[in-house]
DNA sequence: TGTGCCGATCAATCATAGGA
DNA sequence: TTCCTATGATTGATCGGCAC
């Protein structure tokens, strides 16, 4: 929670026509992605955005083709052989299921935007 | 170390910057939003059509503007008067188009 | 009251494009 | 060609809202 300090300047230029409205301030938590054991070295704060393993991302993906969706037990089972926390994996496969949502939406509109073209 | 996963995964991060006339009206859009910069699916749908981009792109473009934006305002600042400025005068141009309008069809 | 998901967004980073 | 900045895309994680 140090992220304000009580001293900022924040100084605005003279002569700025432009406000500072509030989505300019917003300001998200940082991640808490203190892992399920401890870490002794460096990392004693939340933490930050976690580098997936070619190995983990590849799992994932394996298990991604298999089920879209997991079951609390998968998960479980998933997050100990990955060394990721269960949230971690739930998020993968939110932000996955995302992805794909997406990719299809993208996959079919091409070709709309192409007949419609010519 | 090990951070080398995307020069494999990622061969298709190809990109060719927006056209100029494309740059020209996403910050239309933005430095006359700025006091709230989010389009909605419909505003983004509009965009993506004239600006001749996807709309995921038009997402992209504005999640970048914002973040780099409010990271160093100062370095806008120029960008964001152009613009004001623009927008001003295309304001007092369709002022001045509804007033003649209004004169000639006055009931 | 707690948990998972969705949709949007954030924020950091990647990799290339463009200019000096 | 080399170096540095601008910029589009990717992605782990957060936020608010909804359903159960």
């Amino acid at each position: 929670q140090d992220r304000s300090h009580p001293c900022l300047p924040e100084p605005c230029p003279p002569t700025s026509l432009a406000q500072t409205f509030d989505w300019m301030k917003v300001k998200r938590n940082p991640p808490k992605t203190a892992k399920g054991s401890d870490y002794g070295p460096v990392g004693p704060p939340g933490a930050m955005r976690t580098s997936f393993t070619t190995k983990q991302l590849t799992e994932l993906e394996k298990e991604f083709h298999f089920n879209k969706y997991l079951t609390r037990a998968r998960r479980v089972e998933i997050a100990a052989t990955l060394d990721l926390n269960e949230t971690q994996v739930k998020i993968w496969f939110q932000n996955r299921r995302m992805k794909q949502k997406k990719r299809e939406k993208e996959g079919l509109a091409p070709a709309a935007a192409a007949r419609a073209a010519k | 170390v090990m951070i080398l996963r995307s020069r494999f995964l990622d061969a298709r991060r190809k990109r060719r910057n927006f056209s100029k006339q494309a740059t020209e009206i996403l910050n239309e859009y933005f430095y006359s939003h700025l006091s709230n910069p989010y389009p909605s699916e419909e505003a983004k749908e509009e965009l993506a059509k004239k600006c001749s981009i996807t709309v995921s792109q038009v997402s992209n473009w504005f999640g970048n503007k914002r973040i780099r934006y409010k990271k160093n305002i100062g370095k806008f600042q120029e960008e964001a008067n152009l613009y004001a400025a623009k927008t001003a005068v295309t304001a007092a141009h369709a002022v001045a188009a509804a007033v003649q309008n209004n004169q000639t069809n006055s009931p």
